[in-house]
DNA sequence: TATTGTTATACTCTATAACTATA
DNA sequence: TATAGTTATAGAGTATAACAATA
């Protein structure tokens, strides 16, 4: 674990260092991809947020904004100026739910399709820069072992109650 | 999201959805990281950050607050106030360091090592809260290929030169 | 001239409350 | 009363520039 010089202080003998650290770890991977990843997504009005609007819209049904808000986990408020902007630049479209009189649908354009393709080329190269170090299958462990911390994060923050421990 | 349904889009098929969407998964990630490292950090003055500072001032030789900032990868204009909020606690000093009159050492407090050891009991328990859904194999793994990541990005957003591809 | 520490400023992201129109 | 969308505001976190003291 690369202890290599003095250890007076029981550092990292006692596992108490900064590289072996997990909030450290998340800290940098995520302050590191969102340098990679700027320039992919400069391009687009919203950036990498507006990215992941743009994913979530690209299959299934039209969402509402409150379904859209909670598929990425962002706030409705955010939603609200984040599609004001991707509609203004014709990537998404809104209209209102037949069904419901206070909801909207929000749809992806062509050009929001095709802006998100290109987005993605870019968002891939980022990606491998940033795992660059990791061989494919290393990267695909972590792929797979962030996306399931993620997965149930997610459920766990949208289920606020059931606190019985 | 329960891809059960239409797929008329091509969404799941080319790969892109939300759920295997490593931005996605970094955020989410780091943000429910944040939601349960928060109590553990409450009563540290300056939160999580502090907690860094704190970990690296553990072992070696006082650094300088620059030395500092690099080794927990933070601005210098941010350890200032950072410092001058633990100090104001006791929880660290700073000293002229002998050898360089611009320079300030950084030492670690007894109640600063007390408090820190603290913090490290509450945040082990906020990890496992976070990693609850991966067995003790693959939690072990996604913490070393994370601390990979997180110091090649380390090492590359410190030398801004050399970038002959 | 370059470096250490400090202060000030601005910008992004996040969180919250309040308001409307519908249900 | 509750929900969908909007607006406004406040707070963290981050980034940058400028300054004084020292090298």
């Amino acid at each position: 674990m690369s202890a290599s010089t003095s250890d007076k202080h029981a550092g990292e003998s006692s596992g108490l260092a900064l590289d072996t650290d997990l909030g450290w770890a998340i800290r940098m991977v995520s302050s590191a991809f969102r340098r990679v990843a700027t320039e992919s997504v400069a391009d687009l009005p919203g950036g990498a947020r507006a990215y992941l609007v743009l994913v979530a819209l690209a299959s299934g049904e039209p969402p509402s904004q409150l379904a859209l808000a909670k598929a990425v986990s962002l706030d409705r408020t955010v939603m609200t100026y984040l599609l004001d902007d991707l509609e203004a630049h014709n990537l998404v479209t809104r209209r209102p739910d037949p069904r419901d009189r206070r909801a909207r649908q929000v749809l992806l354009t062509d050009a929001g399709r095709t802006r998100l393709n290109q987005v993605r080329e870019n968002l891939a190269a980022a990606e491998a820069k940033l795992l660059v170090d990791l061989d494919e299958h290393d990267a695909l462990q972590l792929r797979t072992l962030l996306a399931r911390v993620a997965q149930t994060a997610q459920s766990s923050s949208a289920a606020p109650a059931e606190t019985d421990c």
